[in-house]
RNA sequence: GGGGUUGUAGCUCAGUCGGUUAGAGUGCCAGCCUGUCACGCUGGAAGUCGCGGGUUCGAGCCCCGUCAACCCCGCCA
């Protein structure tokens, strides 16, 4: 199909903008053809662009016969320009803001044609494609409302976050990518060095020691939007590459930190239309773990889970009891969930109940539900009678409703009781998903034993700095020692996370000492911190907000897929660009990634010599290819194995013969 | 590394107990249509039932393997 030029062509307006004012206008827009609906003496197109859509009108009767047969070829998705009169609408359509008025063709660029796209482009409900398609053309994807409003929402919170901070005097920084990778965290994707053999480069997990550099620098206040790498498995809310929002300071505790932060999810909050009220709520990790069986609690949902361990101190339930007699080892933690809903749960609901408690490590799931039939009970013959009345009190139970226990280690108990808490909390209805729940968590453990690496590791990474009312405990108690990191939650998500950091080599020191770090190695590894830790560093700290996650719960959605123009797939793959992909072997030799165990020969006699052995088929083609060679080609290499076989004979073969 | 869900027309899905020629909606193509805007009406084309193997007289359906996407556990300082 004839194409036309753009030519001299420009947009008068944006497609969004027109409104009955613009009447009798002559205007020129640009866009996509979103929709043709041909009604035979009539013609109507829907034009969309960044800013809207807008509708154009050809009559037939009396159009222009090449306009109309340029028109009638017009498909869905065809790039054009389109010029006309703006003109009050017949019949108006309330639903579209350009809905009032319509274009009066009067002529036509065809720009670009288009294939039928094999996702849809409108964005209707229950009109979406696969995610593995979606992912394949996200270019078109892209093209659909939803995700252009997420994208652009992203965009408007990424500007109040530097506008932010620069109004509080913070500098932006770039920071290496090319970086040193560090024993601690997660796994790192590494570079290697074609100049140096043998080594590499690791992307950053985060610029962690570079922002605390800048400290020690006296910049004081430092800001960074910033790509970060950890080679870890994918979730909905976790990508291999990620953004996050780095933020230092210098001379500041806790509080100081958040106090800047709080005005920022305020403002981010607003731009979604959600009031926040400042201060945060302050939780402290053990409370948090106790109540809420998570580090990230959704406290939209009120239930909190209750320790009922004394109240089987007599019971004749023997896995009850056993682990009140634990002293303190085990114990028996319950959710209670009061009302109608609760009490009415179905034989089938409480057995998929168990068996989710039983994929979080739980043996089963006892419960004790009050309906309108009374009590039962996976273990009624321990809560007849008295025993009913002793366990109502020690829930604070009255009416109908569902009580489901855990027994086990704190560990145990709260990683099932955190997942039921929630699953039951949405199914109840009892979540109210309008709110924006924000909190800190605050006082993490500074350690935690690996049982992998048969030691301590840092539970937020090995440059926090130890609670001050706990420093001895760092040598004597490595486990109870607190850290002064705080998390910052919102709706169950983990959108930030930071500390005040150790600023003196001494502690510096003890800490790496804590983590089973010897000198040599924390010397290798981090010499440049503890250096650098030894001039003149600031007391400081800072914190990281994940821009994905909380882009993701701005626009209301629950994988970060949908806040990421060219997202990876859950095993961490572009499906677009096929990314990863294997490389040539020539370029893992210059990396040294590959053994060069094949000779490399002049082309020329020596060639021929060390062909003998090679395949004839092959060594004729190569012959063929050689003869026609210019004398510069020619004096490029070829690699044969030591057996004399051609190794790069598919470069002799192929199309692109290049040396 | 482990568990679960899904895979049938371009797209979204249905497909009964294993039984004749695998269907629907939508999209696409063609014709008709003067106020559509999820236009309407009529007709048409469109299938490697993810892939490989097995069971069976016969497999979209059952079995084994495998690939991919998604969700979860482990992991993610």
């Amino acid at each position: 199909m004839q194409l036309d030029h753009l030519g001299d062509f420009q947009r008068s307006h944006r497609n969004g903008e027109l409104r009955l004012g613009d009447a009798g206008t002559t205007v020129r827009l640009l866009g996509w053809v979103r929709k043709v609906r041909d009604l035979g003496s009539l013609i109507f197109l829907d034009l969309r662009d960044r800013w809207g859509v807008v509708q154009l009108r050809l009559d037939t009767a009396d159009a222009d016969p090449v306009l109309l047969a340029k028109v009638r070829t017009l498909r869905s998705e065809f790039v054009i320009g389109a010029e006309g009169v703006v003109l009050e609408r017949e019949s108006k359509n309330p639903n579209l803001p350009t809905g009032d008025i319509e274009v009066r063709l009067s002529a036509v660029r065809v720009l670009n044609t288009a294939l039928t796209p094999p996702i849809p482009v409108e964005d209707l409900e229950g009109n979406e494609a696969n995610e593995d398609l979606r992912l394949k053309h996200r270019f078109l994807d892209l093209r659909r409302e939803s995700l252009q409003k997420n994208l652009l929402l992203r965009s408007h919170a990424a500007r109040v976050i530097r506008e932010h901070f620069h109004e509080h005097e913070f500098i932006e920084f770039e920071t290496p990518i090319l970086t040193k990778s560090t024993p601690e965290g997660a796994r790192d994707y590494l570079v290697p060095s074609r100049v140096h053999a043998g080594e590499f480069f690791a992307l950053p997990q985060s610029p962690q020691l570079f922002k605390q550099l800048l400290q020690v620098s006296g910049f004081e206040r430092y800001y960074q939007i910033c790509r970060c790498f950890r080679d870890e498995d994918l979730r909905a809310d976790r990508q291999p590459e990620f953004t996050q929002v780095d933020v230092e300071m210098s001379f500041v505790r806790q509080e100081d930190v958040q106090g800047v932060l709080e005005p920022l999810m305020v403002k981010l909050a607003k731009l979604v239309g959600k009031e926040v009220a400042t201060p945060f709520p302050r939780l402290a990790y053990a409370d948090a773990m106790e109540w809420y069986g998570s580090d990230k609690p959704d406290v939209r949902l009120a239930t909190k889970i209750q320790d009922v361990t004394p109240a089987f101190a007599e019971s004749g339930f023997n896995l009850f009891r056993a682990a009140a007699e634990s002293g303190g080892q085990r114990r028996v933690r319950a959710l209670f969930f009061e009302g109608e809903a609760a009490g009415a749960l179905s034989r089938k609901q409480l057995d998929e109940l168990g068996e989710v408690a039983k994929h979080l490590g739980a043996g089963g799931l006892p419960y004790v539900k009050w309906g309108k039939d009374g009590l039962s009970s996976s273990f009624k013959k321990f809560v007849e009678g008295e025993a009913e009345a002793a366990l109502k009190a020690a829930l604070g139970a009255s009416g109908e409703g569902l009580a489901v226990f855990a027994v086990g280690t704190d560990a145990q108990t709260s990683k099932v009781l955190g997942e039921l808490r929630l699953r039951l909390g949405r199914q109840f209805g009892l979540i109210d998903e309008s709110r924006f729940a924000f909190l800190w968590v605050v006082d993490f453990p500074l350690l935690e034993w690996s049982e992998e690496h048969a030691r301590f590791v840092a539970c937020h990474h090995p440059f926090t700095a130890p609670h001050p009312d706990d420093l001895a405990l760092l040598e004597s108690d490595p486990g109870r020692c607190r850290a002064v990191a705080y998390d910052l939650v919102l709706n169950g998500y983990e959108v930030g996370g930071g500390s005040i950091r150790i600023h003196d080599a001494e502690t510096q020191g003890r800490m790496f000492r804590a983590l089973g770090i010897g000198e040599a190695e924390a010397r290798a590894k981090f010499g440049f911190l503890l250096d650098a830790l030894s001039y003149g560093a600031p007391p400081m700290g800072g914190l990281a907000l994940g821009l994905d996650r909380l882009a993701m719960l701005l626009c209301g959605e629950t994988s970060i897929r949908e806040v990421i123009a060219f997202p990876k797939t859950a095993q961490a793959r572009c499906l677009m660009t096929d990314a990863p992909s294997p490389v040539d072997d020539r370029q893992l030799k210059e990396l040294h990634l590959l053994e060069e165990k094949a000779q490399t020969y002049r082309v020329g006699a020596v060639f021929f010599e060390s062909a003998e052995g090679g395949n004839p088929t092959l060594r004729a083609e190569a012959v063929q290819h050689l003869s026609q060679m210019t004398p510069r080609q020619a004096s490029g290499l070829v690699t044969l194995d030591d057996q004399g076989r051609i190794l790069d004979a598919q470069t002799l073969n192929g199309p692109t013969f290049e040396f």
